[in-house]
DNA sequence: TCTGGGGTCCTGTTCCTT
DNA sequence: TCTGAAGGAACAGGACCC
């Protein structure tokens, strides 16, 4: 199935045993500081950290040089640099990024068009349709690294398997610049002793709590009876669990994937407790949000603000909206009603606006039209949708299922 | 060590409607 | 007309992921 080579990671070698395989997941190896030595070539084999230079922000991406010095994505800035004072901090540059991601994708389609792409530097692909063309899943592994190292310089690691949450594991261990291949017949022993830290959705918490039940390896949640899974992580944290633990995963790899919220927020420098300058801040995130939402085309039926004061506590608050919309005033309008409604004014550490319960730009017509009793409101909304939106709101109609636009009835139809 | 910013999903509570 | 139960929607908070 794999060895370990020395380094902590564990590979497959040439021509692996790959029956009963057929999901790819694939993951970019430090993709943001690969991405920055591919712009800046002096920073190669140095010790680079991506993330903003100032006092509260922490890792977003380090190079390996620096991981041997324990720095790691998501710690502190002032901790990283504690730990490797050497270590070159370059600012994000996420359009860089953006960009190198969009050309790996497209690699990855030009094997499968079932490409899930998971976030900016990862994706499921399904090649079990895409055995005549390019051969056994494990080839394609070796495949697609070859082509996306020749066509962007850039390395990654792939995990190939049954399911995406295994082939997901074993592309964590392939790391760095590795294939690790899990048959589906050997998916139990390579699961058995994992720790539960390494399933997917167990994060700190979870994992304390099964922890603290003896529970310390993927085979132990195999054989823990089900009400004590149960106690430890809840109903449906315990199935999905116990399901993921016997190697079942019944998720299909996803091409299409909607956007369910779109938020800003933002921790600011010094904390801020005069209310006017936190006013001005949610204006400037909603507009922020708006500018998001139109060019997505979406409306948002409701809109939530999240506050974190100096001392960490963190609310949220939200609201529906009278009527759906994408324009900055009225996300703001809203954003500052919720803020006012806190009543707290201790100093804040960050604030933050979210939009939510996303909809297609001009669905309220459409709902309408579904309902069209009142055919005048069904055509205004419909010309209001058109004169935002241009056409593409009727196309969206049409996507809907609702075909072209309707004609109007006869006056007396009412 | 002292904790970013973008999200998704789940759970518990409250309130409203049937 | 009133009341209580049940179900659903809205809301708040938290865990988790990259």
């Amino acid at each position: 199935m794999g060895r370990s080579d020395g380094t902590g990671r564990r590979v497959s070698p040439p021509g692996a045993d790959d029956a009963d395989t057929g999901i790819l997941h694939i993951d970019m190896d430090a993709f943001f500081a690969a991405v920055e030595v591919l712009h800046d070539p002096t920073l190669a084999g140095k010790a680079v950290v991506i993330g903003a230079p100032d006092g509260r922000s922490v890792v977003s991406s380090a190079s390996y040089e620096a991981r041997r010095y324990g720095v790691r994505s998501a710690m502190p800035m002032a901790r990283a640099l504690q730990l490797c004072p050497r270590a070159i901090v370059v600012v994000p540059h996420f359009e860089r990024y953006r960009d190198a991601s969009a050309q790996v994708m497209e690699i990855f389609r030009s094997f499968t068009p079932l490409v899930e792409p998971l976030s900016i530097d990862e994706a499921f692909l399904d090649v079990r349709g895409a055995r005549r063309l390019w051969g056994s899943p494990g080839e394609i592994a070796g495949l697609i690294r070859e082509k996306v190292l020749r066509e962007t310089g850039l390395n990654c690691s792939v995990g190939v398997a049954a399911t995406k949450h295994v082939a997901k594991m074993a592309s964590t261990m392939a790391k760095p610049d590795g294939v690790l291949i899990v048959p589906g017949a050997e998916t139990l022993d390579f699961l058995e002793p994992l720790s539960v830290r390494s399933v997917w959705g167990v994060g700190p918490r979870a994992a304390e709590a099964l922890e603290s039940r003896a529970v310390r390896t993927i085979g132990d949640i195999r054989r823990t009876p089900a009400h004590v899974l149960e106690r430890a992580l809840g109903a449906s944290g315990a199935r999905r669990v116990a399901q993921l633990a016997v190697g079942q995963d019944p998720r299909e790899v996803q091409t299409e994937r909607t956007e369910k919220s779109i938020g800003h927020e933002e921790t600011f420098e010094d904390d801020i407790a005069d209310d006017e300058t936190l006013r001005a801040e949610l204006l400037r995130l909603a507009d922020r949000v708006a500018v998001r939402l139109r060019r997505g085309g979406f409306e948002a039926a409701a809109v939530a603000i999240k506050v974190r004061f100096a001392d960490f506590t963190t609310i949220t608050r939200s609201q529906t909206l009278a009527e759906p919309t994408d324009v900055g005033q009225r996300i703001s309008e809203a954003a500052r009603e919720l803020f006012d409604a806190i009543g707290r004014h201790d100093p804040v550490r960050l604030i933050g606006v979210r939009t939510e319960r996303l909809q297609p730009a001009g669905s309220s017509a459409i709902a309408l039209w579904d309902d069209d009793k009142d055919w005048r409101r069904v055509e205004g909304a419909l010309d209001d949708a058109v004169a935002k939106f241009g056409d593409g709101a009727l196309t969206r109609a049409t996507f809907l299922g609702r075909g072209a636009r309707p004609a109007r009835p006869p006056e007396n139809s009412d």
